[in-house]
DNA sequence: GTTTGCATGTAAACGGTTACATGATTGG
DNA sequence: CCAATCATGTAACCGTTTACATGCAAAC
């Protein structure tokens, strides 16, 4: 899913401007699955306007530059659900965590701990993040993804605690350094 | 982990060609956190191998272009260690099938079943790879890593099979077509 | 007889990030 | 006083994918 798309979604459950989409992005949950930056978005935008599937309106502000707030027309409504009619292209996860533990017996025995202990609290607080914002007032869509994050961090959460012996425990890591 | 790194640690296994490196990616249970095309690999190769962090030799061969095997050379070791020794990027998940499900109630119902039901047998797939290919022989980390996407995988499973009808039941989907 | 496997490589296109430019306001 | 928030945008760069070019051998 390219920024265009993402931007139409989010498009699709309301007005927002470029900076307001950036923060949804990064605040409402969606930021598990999803993510992009203002060199992509501003541009998405624009090229969106430009092929009429939304449409902006300039709110001027004093010291400040003008709000665009932007909607989604009828094309890029149509457009948007087209395009989730369409094959899926696949997931793909790039994990520098996973692709490391790999080799984990060319390092050494308290790097190996010291990334695993990194990448759990890191799980631990998106677990949180995705606790707090409650979807319990949002489209069911937003509730089920919702429950599908938790189910995939707790079960890395166990995992990881039940199984990292396997990996720190082994008898000489001469290798590094 | 960009693909130059990705093929450093491919080459601390073993030598290899650039094509058997994309093999190994596809089917060596590695394919579920990284890959990478020939495009991509064989220009790395040269790169590094200008760099010194690995060597060529050239296998001639009769009616078919010579077989390049790859080896990696001390400095390509330590300068491997050294990228797993600095702080490590963060996943990216990128899952048009979660996104598609966000906006589950623009579809008709029928998509999103169909959806669901496309996901869960990839899913199913990549599990039946990855219990296969089983890494019994293998280092210490690929136990730890295969065992890691079937706990994810798993946990995908029955999350979806539970959770499902959440999505799919619903009164009237007009929006679509 | 067509697909799959072996085997290497290049060039163009693509999608995206990072850094830069600008600048007032509010909160700690 | 400094950091963060609001707010938009551009340009250079980067890594990767896709498509192309070449071509035989074996399996189905």
């Amino acid at each position: 899913m390219d920024v265009r798309t993402i931007c139409l979604g989010i498009l699709t459950r309301g007005d927002a401007t470029g900076y307001e989409i950036k923060k949804l992005f990064e605040d409402d949950g969606y930021q598990h699955f999803v993510e992009a930056s203002f060199g992509s978005i501003y541009p998405a935008l624009q090229r969106l306007t430009e092929e009429g599937y939304v449409s902006v309106r300039s709110e001027a502000q004093e010291k400040r530059p003008d709000r665009k707030v932007y909607s989604i027309t009828p094309q890029g409504r149509s457009q948007f659900i087209a395009s989730l009619l369409k094959p899926l292209p696949e997931d793909r996860h790039r994990s520098p965590f996973v692709f490391a533990m790999l080799f984990a017996d060319l390092l050494p025995q308290s790097r190996v701990s010291g990334m695993v202990d990194a990448y759990i609290s890191q799980v631990e607080q998106k677990l949180a993040h995705l606790n707090q914002h409650d979807s319990a007032s949002k489209p069911e869509g937003d509730k089920f993804v919702s429950g599908f994050g938790r189910a995939v961090y707790v079960a890395i959460l166990d995992y990881l605690r039940s199984h990292r012996a396997e990996i720190e425990t082994r008898l000489a890591a001469e290798a590094a350094e």
